[in-house]
DNA sequence: TGTATATCGATACAAGGTATCAAAACAGGC
DNA sequence: GCCTGTTTTGATACCTTGTATCGATATACA
């Protein structure tokens, strides 16, 4: 595939060529069909949009995006992994509405102060941690449709 | 003194009797492989360990004890899923060391008063959510090795 | 003892990725 | 433009963590 120096550069495109990739078609591609998704989406969804695209170039390019930070996989009470666009950059948490897939961050200082409180409780350093919050949306609960 | 109530039944396989299953020798095994577990453990490992026994048969005994409460599945930082014994009633997060793979349980008050905080921070109603903090536990602290 | 139900193992299949590898695209020097 | 080394790509095979199917067994219990 030939590769354009068109203008409007996408943000996710911008963001992995920060980090010494290349803005190949095959790439811009997948950020445009990111970028037009409604709420979050699956990696298949991009796969069957995009099938002139191979399926490990689809996962390779998310998971350039996700260590770019302009991405995030978060997963549903059932375990199944979906993705969204990222766009705050300190740390922070996702909530996912459970009924349209909408994702929203927050930065959760009560949540770090929690963090901070639990360090005296558990036994040990903490080095981690991994938080969902699961939500019905309030478009959700007014449009009762979802 | 040791209680010797005969022929002493896992607490494992006694729940998921509550629930109506049978304790077949099958599940007995099973039981007793995860019991002898140290730290955490993978479904692989107690079908490996439990040749005899189908890997559909391990999964489905797992899940059994899943839902009697007496088990409980965590994700490692990359993903990976584990099991381990869940001995705490009420609801309750887990912390996983990241070395061994040991994992605790705590019940986190403060963690319910934050989510009850954050109803008001996040668009919708709050329905669930998901939380594991990853430690580097004592004991792999002080014996440097793990 | 007979029969309905529960459980079992083998096996195929599914979802969500990753590894491999040869081909194509590309950047940059000449 | 042409060469050359590096990136990127698609096809494909494979892996992990399960779940669905199904005929064979085990079990309960009337």
């Amino acid at each position: 595939m030939v590769s354009t120096t068109s203008s409007s550069q996408s943000d996710l495109l911008l963001a992995i060529e920060d980090q010494g990739h290349r803005p190949t078609e095959t790439r811009r591609l997948v950020a445009e069909a990111i970028e037009s998704s409604q709420e979050s989406f699956t990696a298949e969804e991009i796969c069957a949009r995009l099938p002139a695209v191979g399926r490990a170039t689809v996962y390779r390019t998310l998971k350039l995006f996700l260590s770019a930070d302009v991405l995030c996989k978060v997963t549903l009470p059932d375990g199944a992994p979906r993705y969204a666009i990222d766009t705050g950059g300190r740390h922070h948490h996702h909530s996912i509405c459970t009924s349209c897939g909408a994702v929203s961050e927050f930065r959760a200082s009560t949540v770090e102060r929690v963090l901070r409180a639990l360090e005296r409780e558990v036994d040990g350093e903490i080095t981690g941690h991994r938080m969902e919050i699961y939500v019905r949306c309030g478009k959700c609960q007014s449009g009762a449709s979802n």
